[in-house]
DNA sequence: TTACTTATGTATAGAAATATACAAAATGAT
DNA sequence: ATCATTTTGTATATTTCTATACATAAGTAA
């Protein structure tokens, strides 16, 4: 009965978003852990796991797990199975890419920009890219599983606008996901770029913290935080702004978003850059700063020894307040290293209490281009493979499957033969 | 057929966790809301729900909500169904309660201890006292939930023990739940004494803010934090610790942590007793400095004022990295009203940047005793009806029922009238 | 090779949940 | 009083899931 046969697949695999979460979060990865995790019978796995197999979503990966008898199959993400996009939105460019799952990129490009081109100009320049992207890849592979855009401003991640006056001037509560949707028709997100870059850190190369602290010392200072293994947000998208956290001094310099003695006007890049300048060396950003550390110039490696103070001084109170198991620490002028962490673990360690530092580890992050993009594409990815996700996305695929009757996906005949 | 009757009953009571824990939540109030909330099907739910009522678990309240066509019944948790037995660990006594899930006190002890007493003494002598509770109160209504432990020390709630150093000298790393278990047989749960007042400021007065700071000003300073509807407790435990947070200056005074200018040493209801008693007039604790502030005494006022300004100080900070849109200010000193409350709004409104501040809502808790104890409470009512909690709370009931043959509740007639 | 172990698939009967349809109840509005 | 409206209960046939049992697969260790 080849009628009845598909329909009950079709019905199987909107059902099997729980088995599709279960393998694509990683908390599945064997046929018996599913049977554990999922509470289901043997029966119900194994046909819903037929379906995603017949779908061409999940695959057996070539490896098998020793188990003492019978070696366990690992279940996994077809990776061609999907791709997303996503766009970082910088002060001068956009940087887009299309990406796999891993998340990896496959295509990208850079578009030079402007904030004065205001946010409707940029978000369809933004899709125009996309376009690109996927025409020059050939369409991508597989489904468009969700777009992401990482925003250097604070985002008020439910809503998905920007709040507040911030470097992105016209952007205050104008509506990102609205346009991006009806261009794609895929869900969307969009982000702040520290919080962005504080996730790829903790999924990537620490995903066994629960808690972790992510600061990232650019050409300004910004902190993310993950609590219970999300990105903590703060009531309006505006948690872990410890660069105009201030102190008192005599000789408060005077910070770029007016007030005195901020924490980015001693210890940012712009800061340092800015006293360099003043003892005539010539330095504009973050970048200009490391170069002239990685020179070895004794001025610049003494003021970002300075810097790791005073951002050790804004950590301790954090760690007092948040109680982080995991520091990490990122950005341009992480490339100083230990000239710049040092100063950071001494005061934390100094003013910290025994109890809140006695298990805290405080690391470099490692170096690598363009965190916050790679950040966007495990956003996009993790909320396509949430369980809540997961179930809408299976019924994009069958609603998609249902609208070209030519079969549910490119290996209509594969399930055929499954299916007997 | 009575038999198979009363078999499909107590399958569908087992079942029903879900249903009750939406219930006992106050996720759905109504048979309708049901429906839409559990995504099951109409009969499913009236089974269910039928498996409560005949066990007595949940009722039919007398009030209805209007519909436009036949009335809405509410439904909600029998109180009588189930009690919890609480107890706040203080630094001279132990305050016992058995209380009804609303929760209120059904009835409560206080017997003197000290801290040298060591836990296991200490444990036994609540153990004791819970007994006596509920003997006096014949048995308590319907089934013990939980057991909950409120500790004026850092808490790592998951293994439920003290962590480091504290006033609790002796309790470092050891085990309170398994002997509270091995005693009663119920689920147990331990925190801070701060995290529960604030989950009781949060459940009862504050239901519907997302994130909550809640500062304790007492003879001591401490902060909690709700994260999405929930207690933010940080790696170990020890989130929150804003009391030795260190600001410098010339004339930092010596906290009793041994460090010098902790936030706790310049505002808390100790210090403000010290410098009050070096000015003749006579104070020890929290409790006596809000008494002379009630009888108008300018010095008094006047330290008062000045706390304000140094929490206000930490709360700025806290503000900058948390980004909560609401924070209560609570504990002994809050007593003293604007006089604490106008420093601290003077410097969060001042340090914070304009996003972080400006819809932020700053109040002073509603004066009551023994928030602590109700929020112990809550938690452990919390945690009971909880999906999980409700999973384990009907499995204990089932069981029970199952070890007495004479009925599955006090009401087995009921459930027969009722099966028919 | 053979025995042992764990992983995995499937047939069958039975249990549980659903969809659908209808009926009855309880209120306010006309 | 009658009607419209919403809530709530239940009977029926059907679908879906489970439990149980058995069979087979694919390694390791003797």
């Amino acid at each position: 009965m080849p009628i009845k046969d598909s329909a009950s697949d079709a019905s199987a695999l909107t059902n099997a978003s729980d088995i599709f979460s279960l393998i694509a979060t990683g908390e599945a990865v064997s046929r018996s852990a599913l049977l554990e995790r999922s509470g289901l019978s043997r029966v119900t796995v194994t046909q819903r796991l037929n379906a995603l197999i017949a779908a061409d979503l999940i695959e057996e990966a070539a490896r098998t797990l020793p188990s003492g008898g019978r070696p366990t199959r690992v279940l996994a993400v077809n990776r061609r199975a999907g791709h997303v996009l996503v766009a970082n939105i910088g002060e001068a460019h956009l940087h887009l890419a299309l990406m796999s799952p891993e998340p990896a990129v496959i295509a990208q490009s850079t578009l030079r920009y402007e904030v004065a081109e205001g946010p409707a100009a940029t978000l369809d320049k933004i899709a125009d890219g996309f376009r690109r992207l996927l025409s020059d890849a050939g369409g991508g592979n597989g489904i468009l599983l969700g777009i992401g855009l990482s925003l250097p401003a604070p985002v008020d991640y439910k809503r998905g606008r920007v709040v507040g006056p911030s470097i992105m001037r016209g952007w205050d509560d104008v509506d990102i996901i609205g346009p991006m949707v009806e261009h794609f028709g895929v869900p969307v997100y969009v982000d702040n770029d520290v919080n962005l870059m504080t996730l790829y850190e903790y999924r990537r190369h620490f995903p066994q913290a629960d808690d972790m602290l992510f600061i990232k010392v650019g050409t300004g200072i910004g902190a993310g935080f993950i609590a219970d293994g999300k990105i903590f947000r703060g009531a309006h998208g505006a948690s872990g702004d410890i660069g105009h956290i201030q102190f008192d001094s005599a000789d408060a310099p005077l910070c770029r978003c007016g007030k005195l003695g901020c924490v980015e006007a001693r210890a940012a890049g712009w800061a340092i850059a800015r006293d360099l300048r003043t003892r005539g060396f010539k330095a504009d950003n973050a970048r200009d700063v490391i170069a002239l550390v990685e020179q070895q110039v004794p001025e610049a490696i003494m003021m970002l020894r300075k810097a790791g103070r005073v951002i050790g001084e804004v950590t301790a109170d954090v760690v007092s307040i948040l109680n982080p198991g995991l520091i990490v620490v990122g950005g341009t002028l992480a490339r100083g290293g230990d000239f710049l962490l040092s100063g950071i673990r001494e005061l934390v360690y100094q003013r910290g209490l025994p109890l809140a530092t006695r298990e805290l580890t405080i690391v470099l992050a490692p170096p690598q281009a363009d965190i916050a993009l790679f950040g966007t594409g495990q956003l996009v990815v993790d909320n396509a493979f949430s369980p809540a996700g997961a179930v809408a996305l299976l019924n994009r695929i069958a609603s998609a499957a249902a609208r070209s009757p030519t079969g549910r996906s490119a290996n209509g005949e594969r399930s055929m033969e499954r299916a007997d």
